[in-house]
DNA sequence: CGGCATCCGTGACGATACTG
DNA sequence: CAGTATCGTCACGGATGCCG
């Protein structure tokens, strides 16, 4: 556990990264908010970081306030990590690194490793309205609540339940439009997305 | 120089943090917001960064296209550092990081550093409207673009020109009024905050 | 097997001193 | 003024081990 490395500034945005500049913060925030999770699923989506490291920070952020550690109930016993409140008032940060980081992102490299889930958020971005929408990539699936003002924002997989809306999409599309470059409703019209589901969010879509 | 620590995922905000992730980096990012400024003046307003580090920063980020080094010109012959374009897309980042961070700020501690330009950015998006206002605290002066579209978004000291508005408020109202607890108008009508100036800006906060 | 704790080599960081 | 040089310390990343 760190022994709170401070800037020692009078300064919102340097309380911040008190908080949240240490190596590997923000991208755990990132994933938990997909939902709770598990250490050993937090540690496999995070290629790099060493054990100890990530259990630091899950304290220190848990002292912090911003993850809470729940013991899911049996069959299979486990803890999971999740976002607070406040952890959640965190989504503005990422998104906006996120559209920052989006004119760097460029073709994928060899080394990069890559997670469906990460494209969550960019897509996110580009949805408007209310529901839940299931994203079915070649990586994998994931699922968005669009316009959820508490709990997940999203989550591995498909959707738990009967999706109002159902897109299928390549990552070369899903990031395409993650950066501004294609509108989703244009990359329906040329038939780069294929949206299924009879939520108000699928016929939106499909009617544009 | 960091030989380019990068965390290798294809996601944007882990991208993000490839750039300015590291330690002082976006602290950096803030201080040229202010508008050009020499290595001195950076160590001077950053207390705590080594002068190895800060030297290292400004290299990295020269090679990242966040900022540009230029000579000016005599008398007073030396190096400035300003931000680029693409480094003035950094904004929202640090607005974001402000905003959150500003739930955490509550009062002074004893061992916290204060500049009166670091109040600079939180006041700004209390602002709406277009125009050079100048803000005076007992801790000194700055000077806000309001609107601005290129170049600094604010600068240390006194307005270089005759200001549309001139602020005159003490350092807790303008916590309160950046942390959205009062508003620049009510605070305005409570006398906490001195209005002169004849721009459109001053005669808005003043008829309201 | 999931959830860490420990150990160790490397590199980043912070303070000070020094130089063109 | 604007850094570079040096050095001690600490944080990080990787591997391994322990314990429920």
């Amino acid at each position: 556990m760190s022994p709170r490395r401070s800037y020692d500034q009078y300064c919102s945005a340097a309380r911040a990264l008190d908080l949240v500049g240490d190596r590997w913060t923000l991208l755990i925030v990132r994933e938990l908010f997909a939902g709770p999770r598990r250490y050993t699923d937090l540690h496999a989506d995070l290629p790099g970081v060493s054990t100890d490291v990530l259990a630091s920070r899950l304290k220190d952020m848990e002292r912090d306030g911003l993850t809470s550690r729940r013991r899911l109930p049996p069959p299979g016993p486990a803890y999971v990590y999740e976002l607070t409140p406040r952890g959640r008032e965190l989504l503005p940060v990422i998104q906006a690194l996120g559209e920052w980081g989006q004119a760097d992102l460029g073709e994928r490299r060899p080394t990069d490793a890559v997670r469906a889930h990460w494209f969550a958020l960019p897509l996110l971005r580009a949805l408007e309205g209310e529901g839940l929408v299931e994203v079915r990539l070649e990586e994998g699936d994931f699922h968005l609540r669009v316009g959820a003002e508490e709990g997940p924002v999203y989550g591995d997989g498909p959707a738990p339940r009967e999706a109002d809306a159902r897109l299928q999409l390549d990552a070369e599309t899903c990031a395409a439009v993650a950066g501004g470059e294609l509108r989703l409703l244009e990359a329906v019209r040329a038939g780069r997305v294929t949206v299924t589901g009879e939520g108000t969010l699928a016929k939106a879509l499909r009617e544009a």
